[in-house]
DNA sequence: TATTGTTATACTCTATAACTATA
DNA sequence: TATAGTTATAGAGTATAACAATA
């Protein structure tokens, strides 16, 4: 039961970090614990299961040799580009005769609205 | 960090367990587990912490003894009534100057979205 | 035979705290 | 002294599988 995403441990906690990475390019895992809003370790973890998964990679960040930074692997790239067709797919299915002014919009308040909730 | 919900061990799965009795009223188990999307054994968990908290208590089914009925105690009654207010307090500032035609409207495409996502 | 809920076991997410290496 | 990330430890959610009591 639950949340499979492609199968084999691709958690929900793991593929929002993916998306984060698709949407932000290579990041820190302090900017990753703040964008998830998680904790640091919380963060090791994900990325140490990612990693073996194949789906990212560590590199040493080039000018802070405390941090590094998390990059999509090639395998990892072409997986979210695979997410993100099937993403506008759902998009058109749900929302093909809304502008896309008034699909921002409907965005915007939505997140807007979860925002509120979060902060409550 | 994350979710707390009154302090002490009201996480997410425990409130929303809750929610459903607040909306339902007592239900088995099986009925829980079906409406939570979750195994027969997530729900054991969930009412057993429920329990130790006072919030719920489990009754014998009238009809069928292999069944329980969990019931919110009188705390838990009053936690949700004032659960629901605030959610009604929320609603109004959000939605403040939106006819309830709209907000049902909005409840709904909303509704239809995550399912959609849900069974994708 | 089928259903309700439990015990047993395992993986995952998440947090706090203490620590190392670097800034 | 402060920051980036790790190890150590713990609570919680969730799943499958095997089982007892009951239908």
């Amino acid at each position: 039961m639950g949340d499979e995403l492609e199968g084999e441990g691709l958690t929900q906690a793991r593929a929002e970090l993916l998306w984060r990475l698709h949407v932000a390019g290579p990041s820190t895992q302090r900017a990753l614990s703040e964008a998830l809003r998680c904790t640091p370790r919380n963060v090791t973890g994900l990325v140490d299961a990612l990693e073996a998964a194949g789906l990212v990679r560590r590199e040493p960040h080039p000018e802070d040799r405390r941090a590094m930074l998390v990059t999509l692997t090639p395998q990892g790239e072409k997986l979210l580009a695979r997410w993100r067709e099937g993403y506008e797919q759902l998009a058109g299915r749900l929302f093909g005769d809304v502008s896309a002014g008034d699909l921002r919009g409907f965005h915007a308040t939505l997140s807007h609205m979860l925002e509120q909730l979060r902060r409550q």
